[in-house]
DNA sequence: ATGGTTGAGCGTCAA
């Protein structure tokens, strides 16, 4: 069976849910992961899911900031038991279980922290905040190793590689792109995870996700950098069949900032 | 070093 799961950073779901359907017809997704939905849980459009298509739906979100979701066609159930990252309780995370998809898999939705302006712990709160969470994340995740039929997919807010960004020498020192963001998100991945995305698109080529609202032309300055992400655990790997990183939807009416990135798995 | 733009929700804060 096919299965193709979709992330998106949405940045308002009320603001942009006319463009599911448009993502829907241009990815075919089975599974579709959003963050920063920035919709609170007893507002959220309940009918959305089952007018797209996609009758199981989870969400977990707050008032202005932040907010995940996840849409699927086939049932899931929601893992609860999971933890309170850096304890604030702040709607980054939400995790299921699909038992009916392969031998049962596996899904964690990340929204990590941007981090703010100033890459340093001791000056920016929000960075530091940045840097505890993926430490978190990372541990977590270390101590349920071996990880399998797992997919962990996500704004994960750190363009790891050199490739990854428009510059390497001129974003080594902008929060998303700094030495101790790439070693901490890599640090992360490599606790069981491959890349999916980047098994298809040699780390050589140029690759970005998201392409900021304050230039004028994004395409033709394209100062872009890859901040979303799908990994898999690595007994999934051979099972991974295709990505595609949707650039175009950065030119969709009132666009999100981030594109939709999508793989196709054979499980 | 700074500014540039967008969204939530009504003064700014977050990205």
């Amino acid at each position: 069976m096919s299965l193709r799961i979709v992330t998106w950073n949405i940045n308002s779901l009320r603001l942009r849910q006319g463009l599911l359907p448009v993502l829907i017809e241009a990815l075919s997704p089975d599974i579709l992961c959003l963050q920063e939905t920035k919709v609170p849980d007893p507002i959220f459009p309940k009918e959305l899911g089952s007018a797209l298509g996609f009758p199981y739906v989870a969400h977990r979100g707050m008032k202005g900031y932040n907010g995940v979701a996840i849409f699927s066609r086939a049932p899931f159930t929601i893992l609860n038991e999971q933890p309170d990252w850096c304890g604030k309780g702040d709607c980054r995370h939400l995790a299921i279980a699909l038992e009916s998809v392969g031998k049962g898999l596996e899904l964690h939705n990340f929204y990590v922290p941007a981090g703010g302006d100033v890459p340093d712990p001791e000056l920016n709160p929000k960075f530091a905040h940045k840097l505890e969470f993926v430490a978190e994340t990372r541990k977590h995740f270390a101590a349920r190793s071996p990880i399998t039929n797992l997919v962990l997919v996500g704004d994960l807010n750190i363009a790891p590689s050199e490739n990854d960004v428009w510059s390497h020498r001129q974003l080594l020192n902008v929060v998303s792109h700094t030495p101790v963001e790439t070693t901490a998100l890599l640090a992360w991945r490599d606790v069981g995870f491959a890349d999916a995305v980047r098994y298809f698109v040699p780390e050589s080529k140029k690759l970005y996700t998201w392409w900021s609202y304050r230039n004028r032309d994004w395409r033709a300055s394209d100062r872009g950098r890859r901040l979303d992400h799908i990994w898999v655990s690595h007994d999934l790997v051979p099972t991974l069949r295709q990505q595609i990183t949707l650039k175009d939807a950065r030119d969709w009416p009132q666009a999100s900032d981030h594109v939709p990135v999508c793989v196709e798995l054979a499980v």
